[in-house]
DNA sequence: AGCTCATGTGAAAGGCTTTTACATGAGCTG
DNA sequence: CAGCTCATGTAAAAGCCTTTCACATGAGCT
């Protein structure tokens, strides 16, 4: 370890030396277990080894700590869903799709920052830096859904890319939130939240006029809308069906 | 009137007369305006006249509160939701928009309800009573997913209905979650979250195959899957395209 | 009238948040 | 290296919340 004093516990001086991130890391680990509301100033700070007062020489209350949080989530979300969608490769749908499963995964992997960043009840509109961080995040989504539309059959309507980006962001949270976590309100599913999600995101794509029975190439399609076959091949959206 | 001693705030004696229900209300009325992480026991003790320990009488503690909210709001959701279904009618796909509208209702004219019921972090899968009040209300959403389930068009693969509920009701969760607030975390949109939603549910059900152009009577199409035109007519889940 | 039990009250213990005055010592200055 | 200064911690205290406990009231029944 490079740092001075060991963060973990060991003795250490009247300073801490690193108290802030110090708390953040205990704040992520005490959010993650006990939920956002459940979280307090003072185990925080007890769990840096520090009185109930330092904690405030770095952040001006427990609400700002929290949107510390919050800010950090944003951005490691807008680096994984980055990551997830590689540009569109190696093909738009499938990278579309990686990125419906990031989000899955950054919700039950980052309980303590999808906490933070959505179920905290922080007014994220009354705080620019905030803001912005999210509105970065989504702008990743947007950017997804903005190469899909282009890929839009011709013989059809284009759709509009930032309604389909929220739409997108839509099912992908819903998932989350009500199927995507640890234990807390989970409801038995015939399936995994991945499933489930790719399911309805290859189901609208369907809807929008997009082949999606298997990846395709990302060039347009020349035919007509392109319908599945009504014979009911296997390979739809959803598994076998019974 | 017909309460002896008017709930409201007049002279009461030693005895409230009605306590339980005057805290829910309070309690209701602070969470709406508070969020349900800011709600206070003693906060809704003084809003009903009575002291602190008083509510302990009629509530184990200030979680058993938030549930009884949460399972009010959970049955009041319930009447909602089968009021909009109201059967089906006047057709399945009418019908089903309707209910997506009144999810969203919900969340914008019962903040306190939504809050309690999927916000505040309460472990709903560990109080059966709550438990099953919650599946009842995703219940209705089921059946109308059956009903529609029913009505897809002969010639494809019939999707399983409580894949198609589970999709529909995180459509609905997701855009009330993200767009449909009063005004905490809230985005600027194109579109209102109605709007929004419709468009979703429209889209992912052509995926599926139903005619959604316009509404149509509930009888099996006996044509093939229907495409909607490739002329572009104005009738298509979104408004006019730029 | 008298009893009894549900429903309220007061007080107190224990936590959390936040502020304020004071203590430390890390890092710069000369 | 001595001295200064300022960021970073601490202790103590005020104020609010939660929860419990012994005790008070009075509504409803006998």
């Amino acid at each position: 370890m490079s740092w001075r004093k060991d963060q973990g516990r060991s003795e250490r001086g009247y300073h801490h030396g690193n108290l802030k991130e110090a708390l953040l890391q205990a704040a992520l680990g005490l959010i993650a277990e006990k939920g956002a509301a459940g979280f307090t100033f003072a185990d925080a700070a007890r769990m840096a080894g520090v009185s109930p007062a330092a904690p405030y020489r770095h952040f001006r209350d427990r609400d700002e700590l929290l949107s510390s949080i919050a800010q950090r989530g944003f951005e490691q979300f807008e680096a994984l869903l980055t990551q997830a969608w590689d540009d569109g490769r190696p093909d738009t749908v499938t990278a579309f799709e990686r990125v419906g499963k990031a989000y899955l995964a950054f919700a039950r992997n980052e309980p303590a920052f999808y906490s933070a960043m959505f179920e905290s009840g922080l007014p994220v509109d009354a705080n620019p830096t905030l803001m912005a961080a999210s509105e970065r995040a989504f702008a990743i989504i947007r950017a997804a859904a903005e190469r899909l539309a282009a890929l839009a059959p011709p013989g059809m309507p284009r759709p509009p890319a930032m309604m389909m980006a929220l739409h997108i962001w839509s099912m992908s949270h819903g998932v989350a939130s009500l199927f995507g976590r640890g234990d807390a309100a989970r409801r038995k599913l015939p399936m995994s939240p991945e499933e489930l999600l790719e399911a309805e995101v290859l189901i609208y794509l369907r809807g929008l006029g997009f082949p999606t029975d298997r990846r395709s190439p990302d060039q347009k399609p020349s035919g007509p809308p392109p319908v599945p076959p009504a014979g009911g091949g296997s390979s739809g959206p959803w598994g076998t069906p019974k």
